[in-house]
DNA sequence: TTCATTTATTGAACTTGTTCAATGTTTTTG
DNA sequence: CAAAAACATTGAACAAGTTCAATAAATGAA
C-alpha cells in the first residue's frame, strides 16, 4: 500500500530512489474500520494522512447539531485538519472513515524533518496545498452563485467516483442542503430526461 | 510605503536587515486609482501584490452576470489569483481597486528568486497561504450552515474595518445574497435593538 | 452648487429550500 | 434468514431569500 504513495510523489516531483525511500519510511500504516474516527472535535490533529484505500469524510458539527462536510477523501487524497495540525490547536473537525480504509500517516515532527532534509518535499506540499486552495475557492464561488440542483449536478459530474460511494445524506451535508431536498432534486432530474 | 511590507515580514519571520532589503527590493510600487483594475478575467496574473494602502475586491462574474466576491483586501493583505499566477492560466477573476490604492507587486520570477535565495521567505508564504486556506474553510462551513442574517452579523463583527468602507452591494456579493435582502436584514437588526 | 449617477430602502409577488411526519426501501448485523 | 437500523421518498405547510419596480438618499463630477 506504500506503493500508491510512491506513485503520488513520483507524479509530482523527481527525487532519487534513496530520497523516496527515506520519505516514505516516515509514514506509518493505519487500518481503520468503517464508522470509526481518525480525529474528533477537541483533539489536536497530530498527523497528515495519505489515503491508500477507502473513503473518509472531514466534517464539522455546528451549534444546532447539523453537519457540514468540508470534503470527502478517497484514494490518493490527503486528510488532516491543517489548522489544528500546524498550530497545535484543538480541532473543530471530525475525520471519519465511511468505508474500511487504509491510511499512511506522518507526524508533524517527521514532516518537518522531511522539509529540512528534502527540499523537494516542501514543494510537493506547497503544490498540493495550493491546488486544494484553488479548488476551495472554486467551490466557494459556486456555492455563492449556483442553485442547489446545479450544485448537485456539478458534484456528480465532478466526482463520479465519490458519488457512487456516498449516501444522499452525505451529499446533502456537502452541498449545504437537506437530504429531503436532494431526493426532490433527483426526482426532478429523472423526470425531465 | 515599503515600510508596511517590512513590518509585515518582520512580524512573521526573523531575517537580517540585508535579507530584508534584498527581499523588499524585489517589489515594485504601483499606484492605482479607484474603479480601475489590477487584473481582468482572461489575463494571466503576473504578480503577487501586497496592499500598502487602499481597498480591493477580488471577484468573479458568472454566466448570468452576477458577481461573487472572493475576498476584500485592505492594508497588509495580499492579492493575486493563485491559480493563474502559479499555473500561468488565464484568470477567471477580476481584481479592482475600490479606493485610490497603493500596492507592492512582485513578479513570479522574482518570487522564485526569493524562494531560492531566502529560505525563510518560503516559510512566510507557506504560513500565509495556510492561514488563508483555514479562513476559507471556516467561511465555507459558515456559508453551509448559517442563515444570511447571521452571516451578515458575523461579517461586520469579523471585519469592522472593511465593513465601513463597503457598500451594501459589495457586502451582498460577498455573502451571496441580494443587496435588497441586505437592506432587509439591516432593518430587522435595527428594529430589534 | 447642481445635476447625474450610484446606492439604499421598501413592498408585493414569487421561487427555492426546509421541516415534519409518514411510508417504503435497502443495508447491516446477530 | 430475520429483525433492526439506516437510508430514501413524498407531500403539505412553512420560512428564507429573490425579483421587480418604485422611491428616497447619498455621492461625485462639472
Amino acid at each position: 500500500m506504500i506503493e500508491s504513495l510512491r506513485q503520488y510523489v513520483a507524479h509530482h516531483i523527481s527525487i532519487s530512489e534513496n530520497e523516496m525511500e527515506e520519505f516514505c519510511n516516515l509514514f506509518h500504516k493505519k487500518t481503520i474500520k468503517k464508522k470509526t474516527f481518525l480525529l474528533r472535535e477537541g483533539e489536536v490533529c497530530e498527523f497528515e494522512g495519505f489515503v491508500a484505500k477507502g473513503l473518509f469524510r472531514v466534517y464539522h458539527i455546528d451549534q444546532n447539531g447539523f453537519e457540514q462536510i468540508l470534503y470527502f477523501a478517497i484514494e490518493n487524497w490527503w486528510i488532516t485538519d491543517i489548522d489544528s495540525f500546524t498550530n497545535g490547536k484543538p480541532s473543530q473537525l471530525f475525520i471519519e472513515a465511511l468505508e474500511d480504509s487504509e491510511v499512511l500517516l506522518i507526524s508533524k515532527k517527521d514532516k518537518e524533518f522531511a522539509y529540512a532534509k528534502l527540499p523537494l518535499i516542501e514543494k510537493l506540499f506547497r503544490v498540493m496545498t495550493q491546488k486544494t486552495h484553488v479548488a476551495l475557492q472554486r467551490r466557494m464561488i459556486d456555492n455563492l452563485s449556483k442553485a442547489a440542483d446545479q450544485r448537485y449536478l456539478d458534484f456528480i459530474e465532478k466526482y463520479p467516483n465519490h458519488y457512487k460511494r456516498l449516501t444522499n445524506l452525505q451529499i446533502a451535508a456537502y452541498l449545504g442542503i437537506s437530504h429531503e431536498f436532494v431526493s426532490k432534486i433527483r426526482r426532478k432530474i429523472a423526470s425531465r430526461k
